[in-house]
DNA sequence: GTCTATATAGGGATAGAC
DNA sequence: GTCTATCCCTATATAGAC
């Protein structure tokens, strides 16, 4: 169960060079570097560069000289990390998607309450999106542009997400907590909600709105409709 | 007032010749091409084919020979039209703002009860993105790469669409028919529900979800909200 | 393991024929 | 008004020194 958005970033900051270790040890076969502990650290960089960059003007608009610029890398020492440009996508993917899987899994099912279970997910998420916004936002924005392989994840993961949320409130409906309404179509709604906080963020700064204030919200619009 | 989305459906496409003649006739200075019919269905399939490929794989992504293999122009062809691959940019923003501006201002205002108006606004802005949806999923995903004074009249028509749905929402809660909230994020989530419409077009497409349906789904999600 | 220098291709842009 | 052929730069990718 999640207690509160502290908490969460504390766990999850902790965990996070471990999923860079992930990464490399997952990717080992196309990166030269041996050392595991300036691998680590330098995929730290590219990573983080690269969402930056790839953010603020689209992936295919930074080159890789954009690239090394903002790493401190050189062209050669980026290329120990990567065979060409495409790959730099699938770094960045595997990331996510191995930080994704974890925390989801770790924070939701536990809870008893029906409508206390769909709400921690919407949290789940929300804290999620917003410790990884960077990454959320990068595959939205360029999933039309990912290698065949990433996309197929992508967008499994995309339905997954809305297949828990759909789930989530059946179990409501059948349990006769929610009335009866169309369920995809509220999940598709909650969807759009989150994905809107990690989209619009500045938005949302420069409205004062945080993020357990979002939650709330989120939660109310949708009981007010279910209830 | 809007009647249905055929009625719409009819009215704008009509128009839409009209509009594209408006773009060559506010570019003139940057195409050399002096017969306004040449022009117009040159114009017309520039537009397409940039819309189709930008949406497809990026805009950067887009080669200039991709266009003109889409497009059925050849490169000296297309720079009549264009100076560079960003008056394309140009081309697409200002057809889309022309027909945005007009229809919006057409389509609102007129209707008495406050509930019935803000019904009305929703149907107006989903309405136009069904129509128009290849103009509005552009300017979404390339919103960052537009140049300046695009991105400025972008930002500007973005904001614009939230203040009138705040307006409205703020109305209703003056007249005392719905209850006191913030106002504000109703409106930005009004605005992320239009979206995910013309977004996620396909995935709404699956699920049999009609326009008019999407429509009285968001009313009654809002009402249920405010009410 | 990291750097600089360089090869190569791809794509934006243009000249000039028709 | 439209096309083909070509220019030239930029960005990816690599070779090889340290």
């Amino acid at each position: 169960m999640i207690e509160n958005y502290e908490a969460f970033r504390g766990e999850l900051s902790m965990s996070k060079e471990d999923v860079i270790r992930d990464v490399y040890r997952q990717n080992k076969e196309r990166i030269s570097i041996k050392k595991e502990a300036t691998a680590v650290k330098n995929l730290t960089r590219i990573i983080e560069s690269t969402l930056r960059l790839a953010n603020s003007k689209g992936f295919h608009a930074m080159t890789l000289r954009d690239l090394c610029g903002d790493s401190g890398m050189s062209m050669g020492g980026l290329y120990a990390y990567i065979r060409n440009k495409e790959d730099l996508i699938h770094l960045i993917q595997s990331h996510g998607f191995i930080i994704t899987r974890r925390t989801l899994l770790h924070y939701t099912g536990e809870v008893e309450d029906v409508r206390d279970r769909l709400f921690a997910a919407i949290k789940a998420h929300l804290y999620l999106s917003e410790l990884m916004r960077a990454w959320f936002y990068f595959s939205y924005m360029e999933a039309k542009s990912l290698p065949a392989e990433e996309k197929r994840d992508a967008v499994a993961i995309e339905l997954e997400i809305e297949e828990i949320f759909l789930g989530l409130i059946e179990d409501g409906i059948e349990a006769g907590v929610y009335r009866s309404r169309n369920a995809r179509l509220v999940a598709s709604m909650v969807k759009a909600l989150l994905q809107d906080w990690y989209l619009k963020r500045r938005k949302y700064r420069d409205q004062n709105v945080a993020v357990d204030d979002y939650a709330a919200f989120v939660r109310d619009v949708i009981e007010s409709y279910l209830l």
